[in-house]
DNA sequence: GCGGATCAC
DNA sequence: TATGGTGATCCGC
């Protein structure tokens, strides 16, 4: 990696030295710097990639400059008060330091093997020698090395092929206990003629391993057998008479357990591997890179020890901080982790807040020490560079190969989503990217390239009469549903069918001409046979219904409806807004009766069930709250005590301490919002009562619609026409948009009472196992990593990532 | 939601 | 000799 920054940076340099002339040879041979450039400029002219670094390149100075500017703006009164700030932060993140858990990274060495064998499909399973180090590497084996992690870690996190961290704390302790045949391994001696490599780089290794370290074994090694079953072992050895009866006991601290992986991931692929061991993600990384190759180095878990490695460390080592992050905080002298802790008020002030926070947990030696399950994938993309493609028709029939291997891709997955993007880069290496979001999820090759093609029709038009000059085209799918969406939507799919109906809310110029390929997922065949009889035996007529399902919750909450609804909620909380005797008002969803009570409280509230449990639960209460309750505490436990403090340190909701609905306290933001908020509002008030639907009319086609919600005389109770239960309310608002809600989740509300039933019971397993509050706290793999640093943002909660953008512009 | 930019591997 | 592909996130709009 380091290689590829110099590189990168360097180009100049490069070129010159390729071409034989360096400075001082240039010097020497007395060409005069005119030459030289001129050199230069002709090897580079007509290299657009290097204009366009160029380019990039002051763009990135320019940000620089305006930061410096910025900078230059800021009063040491300023200052002195962010100063303030940020050591009250920096303290709270002291207190916060969690030295308990020993984490583990690993770094298989050169893996560029595998990499090889990507491009050599052919080769794929077979052990295959690559490059100079005659290492033998196949895919087998990466299975091998995963399932030996898991025997320290069964939670490790994959971060790629040739990454993982695990979190060895409990094995450790459990380890303490176990006696030495547990601890034992036999070495497998293959020729010795093999050694002369390894023979080499046990020189690297301590006495202790020099004297232990495993000679290279040709082809897959009869398995070894796990630790603490050794009649089995030795039985082996005696029908495996090579195999030398050498052993090696390892012994119960972080550093053994890190030898003992290394050493049995050697033994079974050949294949080394660096690590790093430390008290967090953040630390345990960049000690891996230490020993590189074949090595590792250990952070003791005490704050000293902490501080001592982060003194001098380049930021640059950091996982986060790339090429333009360094570059700009070098701008203010901010190499080391140590200048990066002086100058944190000053951070604070030129840097968003993920950021200067991501900066200070840095300086702190802080990182992360929960490791997230492997999240679901956002996106897939195909793309691919070539020589100029100039030629609209070419173009096009590009695009739509590109569209069919990721369909194919998106098949092997299952996966449909409803947003597609293209990507262009065109010969002067300048990159667009163009998206459309559609209302249903696409995942065919012809679904996904009539999207594809619109959106490449208006750049290719946008350059008329000049050609688009293309070097690389990509096509991307994303917005996929999460779980609930997908039932609802593979519900939606087979109830319509069933309904004889034609076509499926085609939007944005998507053609469904072939239904058949909404019957192509296994998963619909048998699972959905027994709803479907359920769904017969509807008495009222659901086809209008069925097809609302597919209705957004988007467009639910800009319906008429919610409209009126946000209106009256918000005219009435302002009035209340000045007195604390909290007034009470009624979920549109659940219907319950909320009283804590602040708009924003509120806000998060029906959020929280908007995108909460199925109708069934909402519609009978008093059983949804205590799962609510479980399920929100459990967001809570995920996050470290850290994150946990940081975060409530930033709730500003006053309503949240004393409050006994869980509710309503502040952690409901730690849920993705979908921002149902009702604003203040001062425009009068006109409370239509009964509702056209309109808004879902939009999405159907077919039969004129009738208001299925009559003016109600009251006094009687308020049955819903969908889900024919009787509501809780007289409020014929709020009735009007429970009305829509159900529409929305019709079917789903009827069956899932049966489909609790036969669910097994991963759901009900615990309150850790919820699948939606997993999803929540586990986004994506990186996430884990980085989250802590986002935990204490209000507003997303979930960005993981430190893109280091910088406030202005 | 979109688009550009950054980062990692 | 010419400079990759995939996936994710942040931020401003």
């Amino acid at each position: 990696m380091d290689s590829t920054k110099e590189k990168n940076n360097n180009y100049k340099d490069d070129l010159l030295l390729r071409m034989g002339l360096n400075d001082n040879k240039a010097g020497m041979e007395g060409l005069d710097k005119e030459k030289i450039n001129k050199i230069i400029m002709e090897a580079t002219k007509g290299s657009k990639f290097y204009e366009n670094e160029l380019k990039k390149e002051k763009q990135v100075n320019q940000r620089i400059e305006n930061m410096m500017q910025q900078k230059a703006r800021i009063t040491s009164q300023q200052l002195r008060k962010a100063q303030l700030q940020v050591d009250r932060f920096a303290m709270e993140l002291e207190q916060s330091r969690d030295l308990n858990n020993t984490m583990v990274h690993i770094d298989m060495d050169a893996f560029y093997a595998a990499v090889e064998m990507r491009d050599n499909p052919g080769l794929k399973d077979k052990p295959i020698a690559v490059g100079s180090s005659s290492m033998l590497v196949s895919r087998t084996k990466l299975i091998k090395v995963k399932e030996i992690l898991a025997d320290y870690d069964p939670n490790f996190m994959a971060m790629s092929l040739d990454e993982a961290y695990l979190n060895i704390t409990k094995h450790l302790q459990e380890r303490q206990n176990w006696p030495e045949d547990k601890r034992k391994y036999f070495i497998k001696t293959g020729n010795s003629l093999e050694n002369d490599k390894s023979g080499k780089e046990i020189n690297k290794l301590s006495a202790h391993e020099r004297s232990t370290s495993p000679l290279l074994f040709e082809d897959s090694p009869p398995d070894l057998q796990p630790p603490g079953n050794t009649s089995q072992v030795n039985i082996e050895e005696q029908n495996n008479p090579q195999i030398l009866q050498n052993s090696v006991v390892f012994g119960t601290s972080a550093e053994e357990v890190v030898k003992e992986i290394r050493f049995r991931i050697e033994q079974k692929t050949t294949l080394t591997a660096s690590a790093g061991i430390a008290p967090n993600t953040m630390l345990a990384k960049v000690c891996s890179d230490k020993n590189k190759p074949n090595g590792q180095y250990q952070i003791l878990p005490n704050r000293q020890a902490v501080m001592d490695f982060i003194k001098d460390l380049p930021i640059r080592k950091v996982s986060g901080i790339g090429k333009v992050t360094e570059k700009m905080l070098k701008a203010l002298g901010i190499i080391t982790c140590t200048e990066l802790y002086q100058q944190r008020a000053l951070l604070s002030l030129l840097f968003s807040e993920t950021s200067w926070h991501y900066f200070l947990h840095i300086a702190l030696g802080l990182g992360s020490t929960y490791l997230a399950r492997d999240a679901e994938r956002k996106s897939m993309s195909v793309e691919r560079t070539f020589s100029e493609i100039s030629k609209a028709e070419e173009q096009y029939s590009l695009c739509k190969e590109l569209c069919s291997e990721l369909a194919q891709d998106l098949q092997k997955e299952g996966l449909k989503g409803r947003t597609v993007t293209i990507k262009l880069k065109n010969v002067n290496f300048e990159v667009k990217t163009r998206a459309s979001t559609v209302s249903s999820v696409v995942s065919t090759a012809e679904e996904i390239f009539a999207i594809a093609k619109e959106l490449l029709k208006t750049e290719i038009d946008a350059e008329f009469p000049h050609p688009l000059r293309l070097r690389l085209m990509g096509v991307r799918l994303s917005s996929f549903p999460n779980e609930e969406d997908k039932k609802y939507q593979q519900r939606s799919i087979i109830g319509f069918l069933q309904a004889g109906n034609q076509t499926l809310s085609a939007t944005q110029g998507i053609e469904k001409t072939d239904k058949d390929q909404f019957l192509k997922p296994l998963e619909m065949s048998h699972k959905t046979s027994f709803f479907d009889k359920k769904r017969s035996e509807r008495k009222w007529n659901h086809q209008d219904t069925l097809k609302c399902e597919t209705m957004s919750r988007q467009s639910l909450q800009t319906s008429p409806s919610f409209q009126v609804l946000k209106k009256k909620m918000s005219e009435d909380l302002e009035t209340s807004e000045n007195s604390d005797n909290g007034q009470i008002f009624t979920c549109p969803v659940c219907f319950r009766e909320q009283e804590s009570i602040s708009l924003e409280a509120f806000n998060k509230h029906v959020d929280t069930c908007l995108d909460g449990p199925s109708l069934s639960e909402m519609f009978s209460y008093s059983h949804a709250s205590s799962t609510e309750v479980n399920k929100k505490e459990n967001v809570h436990h995920s996050f470290s005590l850290s994150e946990k403090q940081d975060y409530e340190t930033h709730q500003n909701n006053p309503s949240k301490a004393e409050s006994g609905d869980a509710l309503s306290k502040g952690e409901c933001s730690s849920l993705p919002s979908k921002s149902f908020n009702i604003e203040h509002c001062h425009q009068n008030s006109s409370c239509t009562i009964s509702l056209e639907k309109e808004d879902v009319g939009s999405l159907r086609r077919q039969e004129p619609l009738q208001p299925y919600l009559c003016e109600v005389i009251t006094d009687q109770a308020l049955v819903c026409p969908v889900c024919n239960l009787e509501q809780k309310t007289s409020d014929l608002t709020l009735f009007n948009v429970h009305v829509d809600i159900c529409l929305n989740k019709s079917v789903i509300q009827e069956l899932s009472k049966d489909n609790q039933v036969n669910q097994p019971k991963e759901n009900t397993t615990g309150p850790g196992n919820s699948g939606r509050v997993q999803k929540t706290v586990t986004k994506t793999k990186r996430s884990g990593l980085m989250k802590k640093y986002s935990a204490s943002k209000k507003i997303k909660p979930n960005n993981p990532r430190h893109t280091l953008d910088i406030f202005f512009k």
